[in-house]
RNA sequence: CGCGGGGUAGAGCAGUUGGUAGCUCGUCGGGCUCAUAACCCGGAGGUCGCAGGUUCAAGUCCUGUCCCCGCAACCA
């Protein structure tokens, strides 16, 4: 074992429903990164991954296709793996949660928890509502009736366990104040801070005895663990925890010096986990970095949109470490980040292939031209080297300032400037001006090692962003020390990335895009269904009596319908966007009469108007004036 | 008045502790020819959402206001 200061950092588990997109790749690219320059500053570095394969989901899912959820699982995972590899990332450890020494650890974990009173039985109190199936807290009652339906609700229980929240929730919010730079961005903090310390936590239900497929409680098998002790634990059971006997391992790296996880998990990472956490008796982790996600387009990516896009046919495409730069240069510390083909190819064409290959290629260009091949060092006495060099410095430094704060765009465009700065060099210098004078080749011998020798140091900071470049570049002489080599002889390396033709590549995504779409389309997503579930909808025609904005909210109208009976019905409809009221009334449109009536910012809705998703952002109701109400349409 | 994030050149974005508004693409002009029609220099283009205020000085602080976008807690 070495004796360097270790460092353990995590991304969140991929969860194993389907095939992980570039937006959850980002996660694993952005903590490889950090562990390869944890590593290259000396830390003893282990990155965790995984995948994350329990739940109703999946057991539903795993059930639609007709195989067992292991099965799906283990197809899921090995995707997920797939996706990670693709891009190249150095994770030591890949966990499932369907790994035997977890789901044990998991096991024990819930089973201490519980026998030291931090998790208790109870039941789900009380309020049912029989009609509705379904209960609710006393704080969501309605003038203490259902609040779907507005009818009486009896008292209920059902059984289930919980995690005290309450019990750690001063410990943990003494915890943030005493420890600033435990959630990062800060403004992910104070969100944290206001919306759910500050109002009070209420206790956390960790069972479920709605499906089957999860760990189940070692003292009462009717129940499985939930997500949260199942899917956090893995940070401490991936490295051997387990509450009877921790391995070695486990003590030396605990605890974890960074979870890296998107930003809608934050809460789960730096609430539930750490008092999971102190329950167990356990150091909290040091820091959680909650980053952007990436979008495409406007959206959050969905299949249901169809703006999917996945790593590893990215980096099939343009290359590993051109799919890694774009993701670590591109996506910013705060906001989210977009993706979109022309930026992807806009950032290849003038960062990867314009400034930094085409500097190499020409610095070596000349060294083979002019030199055979090798220069050699001399002395610095011209003020241009010395610029030059000076610069290399502030670059170094400022670089490690960046990625110390995990800044990794600016760390980008830190040695981006510096590749821009020898260009210049080159420019001011003109190596072919000095081949052409014999009394300048002693000159031309330094231009060209100053180059390589800067060239040398891009390789060496652009080592934990493009692993197999940097390699390429630097080769084994990763090295931030200026002017340490006697000689540089480098080898051909080919175009490191070939300039792409923007319109024609986009052309050849379209194509490949419209030959894909039609056969599948949802076909995963959805479900085949026989013609008795479809005769359990039920579908009238209505016609629209009244109809007003609904205050509160910015989506949907309060619709008043005649269905034909004798009671007016109302519905609420996210239609808003696309129909003033005015537009609407006196129109005949199909309502689905038996949907559960729901409650709708305030408003209770009977059912649901059908309506077309023409486009994205074009949303048409199906009208069907004329119709008599009431009729029933099948 | 639920919480939070945004509104900066045609597009996409930077702008820590207040002190001449920057970057990439695009655009216009010049230079160079070692290199991946790449590289280098220069120009045009912004009343920093709007309105007030603090200050010698505000994109940067305060107040108000208008838009856009996320999140709202066992979705039992």
């Amino acid at each position: 074992m070495s004796d360097n200061k270790k460092f353990y950092i995590t991304t969140a588990i991929a969860y194993a429903s389907s095939k992980p997109h570039i937006g959850n790749a980002y996660d694993i690219v952005l903590a490889d990164m950090i562990a390869r320059y944890k590593k290259q500053m000396g830390f003893d570095v282990y990155l965790m991954t995984g995948s994350d394969e329990h739940g109703q989901k999946i057991e539903e899912k795993a059930k639609a296709q007709g195989i067992t959820p292991k099965a799906y699982v283990d197809n899921a995972a090995a995707n997920i793996k797939a996706v990670w590899d693709s891009l190249n990332t150095s994770y030591d450890k890949f966990i499932r949660t369907t790994d035997t020494d977890h789901e044990k650890a998991v096991a024990r974990i819930f089973t201490k928890l519980y026998e030291q009173d931090d998790i208790y039985k109870s039941t789900y109190e009380g309020k049912y509502c029989i009609p509705c199936e379904s209960f609710y807290t006393e704080s969501q009652l309605i003038d203490g009736k259902c609040p779907d339906c507005g009818r009486d609700v009896i008292d209920s229980k059902e059984e289930a366990y919980f995690l005290r929240l309450s019990k750690y929730q001063d410990r943990l919010l003494k915890h943030f104040e005493e420890n600033p730079d435990f959630i990062k961005p800060e403004s992910r903090k104070n969100e944290m801070i206001n919306n759910f310390l500050k109002p009070g936590l209420q206790d956390l239900c960790v069972s479920r005895s709605s499906f089957k497929w999860g760990v189940p409680v070692e003292f009462d098998d009717k129940h499985v663990i939930y997500v949260w002790i199942d899917a956090l634990s893995n940070y401490i059971t991936g490295i051997g925890y387990n509450p009877d006997s921790s391995t070695e391992k486990f003590d030396r790296l605990w605890p974890a010096d960074l979870h890296v996880i998107g930003k809608d998990i934050v809460r789960f990472h730096t609430i539930y986990w750490p008092i999971i956490l102190m329950a167990l008796g356990l150091p909290l982790p040091k820091q959680v970095l909650g980053h952007p996600w990436v979008l495409v387009g406007e959206d959050k990516m969905s299949k249901s949109k169809g703006n999917v896009v996945y790593a590893d046919d990215l980096a099939k495409r343009f290359g590993i470490d051109a799919v890694r730069y774009y993701l670590l240069s591109q996506i910013p510390f705060a906001n989210d980040g977009t993706f979109t083909y022309e930026s992807f190819m806009n950032i290849f064409n003038t960062d990867l292939a314009n400034t930094i290959g085409n500097l190499v290629s020409r610095t070596v260009a000349m060294t083979k031209k002019y030199f055979g091949g090798t220069v050699t060092k001399n002395e610095i006495t011209e003020d241009l080297d010395k610029e030059l060099f000076s610069f290399a410095k502030e670059s170094t430094k400022k670089y490690h300032k960046c990625m110390d704060a995990y800044l990794n765009a600016d760390a980008c465009s830190t040695v981006l400037d510096l590749a821009k700065r020898c260009n210049k060099y080159i420019d001011e210098t003109m190596p072919w001006a000095l081949a052409k004078d014999d009394t300048k080749q002693d000159r031309l011998n330094d231009v060209l090692y100053n180059l390589l020798d800067c060239v040398r140091i891009i390789g060496t900071l652009l080592k934990p962003i493009m692993p197999e470049t940097a390699e390429k570049i630097a080769g084994n002489n990763l090295s931030e020390e200026l002017r340490i080599l006697d000689s540089y002889t480098p080898e051909e390396i080919g175009t490191l990335f070939p300039r792409l033709d923007v319109n024609k590549v986009l052309e050849e995504i379209a194509a490949e895009q419209s030959a894909k779409e039609e056969p599948k389309e949802e076909i995963e997503g959805i479900a085949q269904i026989g013609i008795e579930d479809f005769a359990k909808v039920e579908l009238k025609a209505a016609k629209i009596t009244a109809c007003e904005p609904i205050p509160k909210a910015k989506k949907l109208l309060k619709l008043t319908l005649n269905d034909g009976s004798a009671t007016p019905r109302t519905v609420a409809s996210g239609i808003a966007q696309w129909y003033k009221p005015e537009d609407l009334i006196g129109r005949t449109v199909i309502v689905v009469s038996n949907l559960k009536s729901a409650k709708l910012c305030g408003v209770e809705s009977n059912g649901m108007i059908l309506a077309a998703d023409c486009a994205k952002d074009d949303v048409k109701v199906i009208f069907i004036d004329g119709i008599p109400e009431g009729s029933k349409i099948r």
